[in-house]
DNA sequence: TCTGGGGTCCTAGGACCC
DNA sequence: TCTGGGGTCCTAGGACCC
């Protein structure tokens, strides 16, 4: 029986939500993202703001002087989670091979509709017509027998796009493309690749035994088995969270005193709050801090047992700050992440058994 | 142009135990 | 001839993704 993924991503989904609750931002160049004086950079650009350059993580400033007639937004995350559900139900109403990556996007194993009568295409396209009727959202979907391929085709024809990569013809088909489209290949693998002559997903394929892994490590071999359209992974519904978090960049920079202390409390209070939402406890909290001169630093402390105390776990991220603070360093971010998580009422019970 | 916030995974060195 | 190796846990940094 052949194996069909479905890799679905919404288009501009923040932006797309924006216009759909709000009728007068529709046709409008809409920039979903922080205000510039607040350091923030474009989370999401709607399609009619693209043809003026802006594109995701462009710092705001710059984003609203290339398109100054753009509507900025700012982010409503919990909104974006409410469609995100709905979005995701319609996934799982056709499989429960459903893992979703992000609020927008996700991958579905339909490899047991596909092999009804309209075929992958046929779900495919029932899909995209129950997230139009039902949220009045488009997506683009890529058809593929594994993640990889299925991933890049969903990116081909976005928006409203459908792609198919016939089984069989995956290699082929990712062959032409540049090699900065395969999952896993950023800026600097992107660079060290073109650098040894390596230019599109073809020319990874080809490589010599072991050449790939000795410009990238061990990643290599998997990137050229993917180039090669060959990629096992299963769809997992299911994965394990490591670890919670909050973070934040101040307007200006600032130097260790009230206001640095009232804003490490946020965040960790922030994180801790998350942690209890989630029924977890973490083992280890980890400091972030970002000096003034982008410079960043992580610094950790791990405890015998895990915690979820919101004073416990600002107190931990105290005292990293105390050890690392000198008199002269001043701050663009802090932030307080909790990892080595257990779940709260396992951890419990384990701790008392073991404590027996 | 002046660089977000939420994450995951990998590497490498050191401590410690057997 | 003060020398080995495996396993596990911990820490810090960095690449990458959306």
């Amino acid at each position: 029986v052949q194996r069909w993924i479905l890799h679905a991503d919404l288009d501009a989904f923040y932006a797309a939500v924006e216009q759909l609750d709000n009728p007068e931002l529709r046709g409008k160049p809409v920039i979903v993202g922080g205000p510039p004086e607040a350091r923030a950079v474009v989370t999401t650009a709607s399609y009619e703001a693209r043809p003026y350059g802006v594109r995701s993580a462009m710092p705001m400033g710059r984003a609203l002087r290339l398109c100054p007639h753009a509507v900025r937004v700012s982010p409503r995350f919990d909104r974006y989670a409410e469609v995100s559900r709905a979005v995701m139900g319609i996934f799982r109403s056709v499989t429960d091979l459903v893992e979703p990556l992000s609020l927008d996007e996700a991958f579905l194993d339909i490899s047991e509709a596909a092999a009804g009568p309209g075929g992958a295409e046929g779900v495919a396209r029932a899909i995209k017509q129950r997230v139009r009727d039902e949220t009045g959202l488009t997506v683009s979907i890529g058809l593929a027998a594994n993640k990889s391929a299925a991933k890049v085709a969903s990116d081909m024809r976005k928006p409203d796009g459908l792609v198919a990569v016939p089984p069989g013809g995956e290699a082929e088909f990712l062959a032409p493309l540049p090699m900065r489209v395969l999952w896993g290949v950023g800026p600097k693998a992107g660079q060290a690749l073109l650098d040894a002559g390596f230019r599109t997903v073809g020319d990874i394929a080809a490589a010599a035994p072991g050449r790939i892994e000795s410009l990238l490590g061990s990643r290599g071999a998997m990137l050229q088995a993917m180039a090669r359209g060959i990629d096992e992974r299963p769809v997992e519904a299911s994965q394990e969270r490591k670890s919670v978090g909050a973070e934040n960049t101040f307007p200006h920079d600032l130097p260790d005193g009230p206001e640095l202390r009232e804003e490490l409390r946020r965040v960790a209070l922030g994180a801790a709050v998350r942690l209890q939402e989630k029924r977890l406890r973490c083992r280890t909290v980890v400091l972030k801090l970002r000096y003034a001169g982008f410079k960043t630093i992580t610094r950790r402390a791990s405890r015998p047992y895990p915690i979820d105390d919101p004073a416990e776990i600002l107190q931990q991220a105290e005292s990293l700050l105390r050890a690392v603070l000198k008199e002269e360093d001043r701050f663009r971010l802090i932030g307080v992440q909790c990892t080595n998580l257990v779940g709260g009422q396992l951890g419990q019970l384990s701790l008392f058994s073991a404590a027996r």
